[in-house]
DNA sequence: GCATTCCGCTACGCGTCGTAGCGTAACACC
DNA sequence: GGTGTTACGCTACGACGCGTAGCGGAATGC
């Protein structure tokens, strides 16, 4: 758990935590990772880059993992939904990006630890759930909206219970394939890819054969 | 990697493997991680209950994570595609099949940890590879032939190769939906969820709104 | 018999996590 | 400026896991 960012009120009296040590740590922790994947990424490691004593990091969060998760958590707020006027291209761009960004080890080795650790931590899986899951359906929220409003979707039936359904399931699909195709199967995402997975989630699986 | 199984022409001399030994460790890697997941079991542990020395595990495999993909790859392999006579059907039982088996945490939590060192350990990707995606693919491969049987999809235009990166697509939408809304979403996949994503990947993006 | 390979056992080196306890530094409050 | 409180760096440590070495003995093929 983290400490400093789940307190909402912070102590008044004593010494202050330090700031630089937040963002040296959170830094180490990201280019560590970059550098030699979860496995070898050690607390000492990352307290010895940050210029700080391994205390200090166990003062502020519980464990590794849970280190690891604030550290990556920035590298996928990087995602943005470019606005390219056609509701096509706005798939294709943001799974290329999406792809682009699990090719980084500090993200893909990091990711799939994470991942793995929270199938037995209650508290990892809420802050998954709420850091990479929850921030960014923005991003097919967003993407439905304009499409909706240029037409090339019909505007949502049922109440908002339905489009949020409607959302995550979209998400589900277009996260899953990018993931599953990146880290299980293993095999490249280009453009040429991007844009029949593009055709099959837009025309459906009979419409993909052409 | 596994000496025993990949080692096709066994020696002749000597005494041989005890395959009460093999099938021991295989039951106790499963159940202990039934019981404790990942992290929590080691080999130590899955040696004392297999009633075998530790050092036996080491002669057959290199290492940890090998032997789990190992004793996993069996409870991938129960997947069966129904013949249910209609490829909606088929997709909707598929998939709650496979959710099922994500549910079991053996699948779950090994599968996780797997991947995640499979990130920065070539030899253990190309195991994944070849034994959770390779053989898994049969069910897109028999699925879709059904399906062009009944006339339910058009027969394959192009090559082979055409047919081959369709079956790959579709694998990582089907596979990839299931795992991310099982495990980074955790949210739970009932029948209603398998209709409305049968949905979409039968109808497209704008046909899922009514 | 003999060579070969496996097995169980004990012991060990190595690295990592996470904690304890100390003296000291930096703040808030009076 | 003094005082209490909290953070910090440091050192050391306990616990535990992985993976290996080396032994005597058991099971096979020749």
């Amino acid at each position: 758990m983290v400490r400093t960012m789940t307190a909402p009120s912070r102590p008044r009296r004593g010494r202050p935590r330090s700031p630089e040590a937040d963002r040296a740590i959170l830094d180490a922790t990201r280019s560590a990772l970059v550098e030699l994947g979860w496995r070898k990424v050690t607390m000492g490691l990352i307290a010895e880059r940050a210029g700080v004593a391994k205390t200090t990091l166990y003062r502020r969060w519980a464990s590794k993992s849970e280190l690891v998760v604030d550290a990556v958590s920035v590298v996928f707020d990087e995602l943005h939904l470019p606005d390219s006027g056609s509701l096509r291209t706005d798939i294709e761009d943001v799974v290329l990006a999406f792809a682009e960004l699990l090719r980084r080890p500090e993200a893909k080795s990091a990711l799939m630890a994470v991942v793995a650790e929270a199938t037995t931590e209650p508290v990892l899986r809420a802050k998954i759930k709420e850091i990479l899951v929850g921030r960014q359906k923005r991003l097919v929220v967003l993407g439905r909206q304009r499409a909706q409003a240029r037409g090339e979707l019909p505007p949502d039936p049922g109440g908002p219970e339905q489009a949020s359904r409607a959302v995550d399931l979209i998400f589900d699909v277009i996260a899953g394939a990018v993931v599953h195709r990146s880290l299980i199967s293993t095999e490249p995402i280009d453009r040429e890819w991007a844009q029949r997975f593009t055709n099959l989630l837009l025309g459906g699986l009979p419409a993909t054969s052409e």
